[in-house]
DNA sequence: TCGTTGAGTCAACGCCTGTTGAGCGAATGG
DNA sequence: CCATTCGCTCAACAGGCGTTGACTCAACGA
């Protein structure tokens, strides 16, 4: 039953393994609540391998919510509001655990703290990228922040009012709100 | 030059300095990073002392963001949305320590999501009070979650692009996105 | 085949945490 | 004035944490 496997593949396997264990902990407890001894034990594995291939907390947390930049598109006038909606977790059950690890401890971990800012900062540029005025980049911060609350109150919050709620229904109520920040450039 | 105080009031004084310490650090850092031994230094007392007046430092955090419930007023048809932008720290600089402690321990700490969710349940309430139709509640949440997401953005994060951005600006910005959430009854 | 590598474990370290109990000394009240 | 209360400190405990070094043993390469 249980295959013998080369070392190389087997090292990747575990590696895996406690990267996964370690995002799932860190989504839901936290940095500080996560402890490298939890992991190791969700990941099956002594806590002294986690240190051995990561070197140590602070840097398995680094990998665990490293995040491909992934995205790109640079869309139009005020598709910006579709955008919006899609990026930051209005495809709400969608967002990946990487995140979630990250959003999880930005209240309360320093480095968490610098990841959420430079991210929040990216999507913040390609939104504003898309709007003209002085206040352009004001405006696109907001819009951001109101996903981020939403996010919050959906994703961490686990808000009553908010579970089971389609996700279309959502961007739909939301919609109107975002297309008045986005301003008055579409028609 | 030191006066010499009655034991009462002595006694009031110091606990009082414990709890303001204990605001500031669990608003600074969150429930985890602020160590009781940290609270008793910041107010000039030994940590046993804490315990001797708190019993825990559960307890120490539940008084610390104990908050006066305040508010009570029952706005009309859509002053909701003032309302909405007066409450959750748009008046920006003017949040409470002890909300503000709350707010940075609520993804992390158990007992401060409680109290989170037990707030926002409660703005929500007021909000989906002065709302008709039958997704008023879920209209309400997301009002309030907007206004979370602003807040944790500028008080918590403290995101440059919102650094010294005038309270009535943003609120400007907001109106009209909220208004649209609040429905369409106001002619 | 045999020495070497490297995945994985074990037991321990030092540190910091929340928490406790004994004690000191000044304000209190009869 | 004396016994008592009580604000406050000191020193210590037990437990959990991140981290480390020595070790085991199966896969590897020549």
């Amino acid at each position: 039953m249980g295959e013998v496997l080369p070392r190389a593949e087997r090292r990747r396997r575990t590696e895996g393994r406690i990267l996964d264990a370690a995002r799932s902990l860190f989504a839901e407890v936290g940095y500080e609540r996560a402890t490298i001894r939890a992991v190791a034990g969700a990941a099956g594995v002594d806590p002294a391998l986690v240190m051995q291939y990561f070197g140590s907390k602070q840097k398995l947390f680094q990998q665990a919510v490293r995040v491909t930049p992934a995205d790109g598109g640079e869309p139009g006038a005020d598709e910006v509001v579709e955008h919006v909606l899609g990026t930051l977790g209005v495809k709400m059950g969608e967002l990946p655990q990487s995140s979630l690890a990250m959003l999880r401890s930005m209240l309360t971990h320093p480095e968490a703290a610098a990841s959420a800012r430079r991210l929040l900062g990216e999507q913040i540029d390609r939104v504003a990228g898309s709007l003209s005025g002085d206040d352009a980049r004001l405006r696109a911060s907001l819009m951001t922040l109101v996903m981020l609350g939403v996010t919050v109150g959906h994703q961490l919050l686990e808000l009553e009012e908010l579970r089971g709620v389609p996700p279309e229904e959502v961007a739909r109520l939301l919609r109107p709100g975002l297309r008045a920040l986005a301003g008055p450039e579409a028609p």
